[in-house]
RNA sequence: GUGGCCUUAGCUCAAUUGGCAGAGCAUCGGAUUGUGGCUCCGAAGGUCACGGGUUCGAGCCCCGUAGGCCACCCCA
C-alpha cells in the first residue's frame, strides 16, 4: 500500500498513456494551426468571478464543481482552478484588447481543466481538452468551421462513430419567452414529473428536456421545441448553420433536447457523441455560441463561439476501440560492453554518438555482456554497440539486433555507419 | 452531493464451512566468466487498501474510512 497516492479523480499518464495524449495533442494543434488558429496560454487559475459571472452563478460547475483555492489571509483575491477554457480566454481577449486585432481572432488551446466531481471512468476531477475560440464574427459561416473543425479532430485521431448533434437555443431576443412556455407547460404537469424533475423545474427548465428518466419519456416528446420558438434573426442563423454543414457533406442530427450547462451559450450549440459504448461518458466534446459573454467580463459586446473536446474520453474511445498506443520510438543503438563495470567507455562513446545527434542509449548498468544485449533487444534497438578487446586496434563491433548479424567497425567510422545505415532505414 | 458493487505482489488473478498467503507475466540474478530473442534454475517482491470489532484463530464475518467502478447528478 503506497503512502501516498495521485489524488482522488487525477491519474498518472505513464508514458504510454503520455503517448497517446501526445499524438492527439500534435493533431489538435496541427488542425489548429491548418485551420488558422493561433495557441494561447491563459493561467490555470483565474479570480473566481470570472467562472462565476462568466459561466453563471446557479451552474453545476460553478455552485459545486469549482475548484475554489482558500485565499491566503493577506490577500483579498478569491481564485479558483480553471472548469473550463473559454471564460480565462475571453478575459484575455478583453484585457489585452484583442478587439483592435482584426476580427475574428481566432485562438486554441490544450490543457488540463479542474472539476470537483465524483469521479468515474472518462470522468476526471483534473482532465484535458483540446480548445478553440473564434472571437468577433457573427456569422454562422464561422459556427460550420468549427464544428467541421471538431469533427476532422475524430476523424484524423480515428474515432470511429462519431455523431454530430447540432441545435439552436435562441438568444435573449427569443430564449425568454420560450423558457416561459416551457416552465408553464410542465407545471401544468406537475402532478407527473418525478421528485428530481419537479426540483429541475425551477432550477433549470431546459435540463428536464434531455431527461434520462423514462417517465419523462412521453412527457418530453410532446414538450415545445425551442426550434419551433426562435424569433426570426435566430432561425436564420440556425438554417444557414445546417446549410454550411450539409454543403461539405457533414451529417448531422439536430437535436432539440440538446441544451448546454453554462450560461454563457446562446443560438448555436453542438456536441460530439459516440454511441454503443458501455458507460455514460459519452460525449467526446461540445460547444457552442456565446454572444453575450465577451461584455459578461466587461468587454464591449462582441460575438463569439467555440468548442472543448475531452482527449481524456478520446483516448478512453480509442483504446476500447482497439486502437493501441503508437510504439515508442527505439533507440537506433544500444552501447553495450564485454567488461561490465567499464562503463567509462560506454559513456564515451554513446556521448560522441549522441553529439553526431544519433539516438543512442548506453548501458550503463554494472551487468554482463549477454544481459545488455538482452535488454537492448527488449528495447527493440536496431544496432547494439559492442565494445571489447578490439578497442585496442580502435575497433568496435556492430551488430544488427534484427537481422542477427554483426561486423567489425572502426571507431572512427561508427557515427558515420550508424547514420547511414538509419538512413536507409528510414528511406528502404 | 445520493445509492449500489468492488479492493490479495508492479500487472492479471487464485486461496475449502474462519485454520501456516499462492500462480502466471514483469523485474533482478545464475546456467564453466565476449553475444540478446527460445529454454531451464533461482531470488526479490505482501501491514490481504487503511482503522476498529467479533473469535482460540480473520484475506474470508461485522462497523467505519479511503480509493476504483456502475447508476444518478452533471458534463468533457
Amino acid at each position: 500500500m503506497p503512502t501516498y497516492r495521485a489524488p482522488r479523480g487525477t491519474r498518472d499518464l505513464l508514458p504510454d498513456d503520455r503517448a497517446v495524449f501526445d499524438r492527439l495533442m500534435r493533431l489538435a494543434a496541427d488542425l489548429a494551426h491548418r485551420y488558422g488558429y493561433r495557441p494561447i496560454e491563459t493561467p490555470l487559475f483565474e479570480q473566481a468571478a470570472v467562472f462565476e459571472r462568466g459561466i453563471g452563478e446557479v451552474t453545476d460547475v460553478v455552485e459545486k464543481e469549482l475548484f475554489r483555492i482558500a485565499p491566503r489571509s493577506e490577500e483579498a483575491e478569491s481564485w479558483a482552478l480553471r472548469p473550463e477554457p473559454t471564460a480565462g480566454i475571453v478575459r484575455a481577449y478583453v484585457q489585452h484588447g484583442m478587439q483592435t486585432w482584426p476580427q475574428p481572432v481566432k485562438l486554441t488551446t490544450t490543457g488540463p481543466m479542474f472539476r470537483y466531481d465524483r469521479p468515474q471512468a472518462g470522468r476526471y476531477r483534473q482532465f484535458w481538452q483540446f480548445d478553440v475560440e473564434a472571437i468577433g464574427d457573427a456569422g454562422p459561416a464561422i459556427d460550420a468551421e468549427i464544428i467541421e473543425l471538431g469533427y476532422r479532430f475524430y476523424m484524423e485521431a480515428g474515432v470511429e462513430g462519431v455523431e454530430v448533434l447540432v441545435n439552436s437555443i435562441g438568444d435573449p431576443a427569443c430564449r425568454p419567452a420560450y423558457v416561459a412556455q416551457l416552465t408553464e407547460y410542465y407545471r401544468g404537469h406537475a402532478d407527473r414529473l418525478p421528485p428530481t424533475e419537479r426540483d429541475r423545474l425551477e432550477r433549470n427548465v431546459l435540463r428536464l428536456l434531455d431527461s434520462k428518466d423514462p417517465a419523462m419519456a412521453e412527457l418530453n416528446a410532446a414538450a415545445p421545441r425551442i426550434t419551433d420558438r426562435l424569433c426570426e434573426a435566430c432561425a436564420a442563423h440556425f438554417e444557414s448553420v445546417k446549410a454550411h454543414l450539409a454543403g461539405v457533406g457533414l451529417a448531422f442530427r439536430v437535436e432539440p433536447a440538446l441544451v448546454r450547462g453554462l450560461d454563457y451559450y446562446t443560438r448555436t450549440a453542438f456536441e460530439f457523441y459516440v454511441a454503443g459504448r458501455e458507460g455514460q461518458q459519452q460525449a467526446l466534446g461540445g460547444g457552442g455560441r456565446y454572444d453575450g459573454l465577451v461584455a459578461l467580463l466587461g468587454g464591449k459586446p462582441t460575438p463569439g463561439i467555440g468548442f472543448g473536446l475531452g482527449l481524456d474520453r478520446v483516448a478512453l474511445v480509442l483504446a476500447e476501440q482497439g486502437h493501441v498506443a503508437p510504439p515508442e520510438v527505439a533507440p537506433l543503438a544500444v552501447v553495450v560492453g564485454a567488461d561490465p563495470d567499464d562503463t567509462v567507455t560506454r559513456f564515451r562513446v554513446a556521448t560522441t554518438l549522441r553529439a553526431a545527434r544519433l539516438r543512442v542509449r548506453a548501458d550503463l548498468a554494472r551487468r554482463k555482456l549477454g544481459r545488455q544485449l538482452e535488454a537492448a533487444g527488449k528495447d527493440g534497438a536496431h544496432f547494439a554497440v559492442i565494445i571489447g578487446d578490439e578497442l585496442a586496434a580502435g575497433d568496435v563491433q556492430v551488430r544488427d539486433l534484427q537481422a542477427g548479424t554483426q561486423r567489425t567497425v572502426p571507431l572512427d567510422d561508427l557515427a558515420r555507419e550508424l547514420a547511414r545505415a538509419e538512413a536507409s532505414h528510414h528511406h528502404g
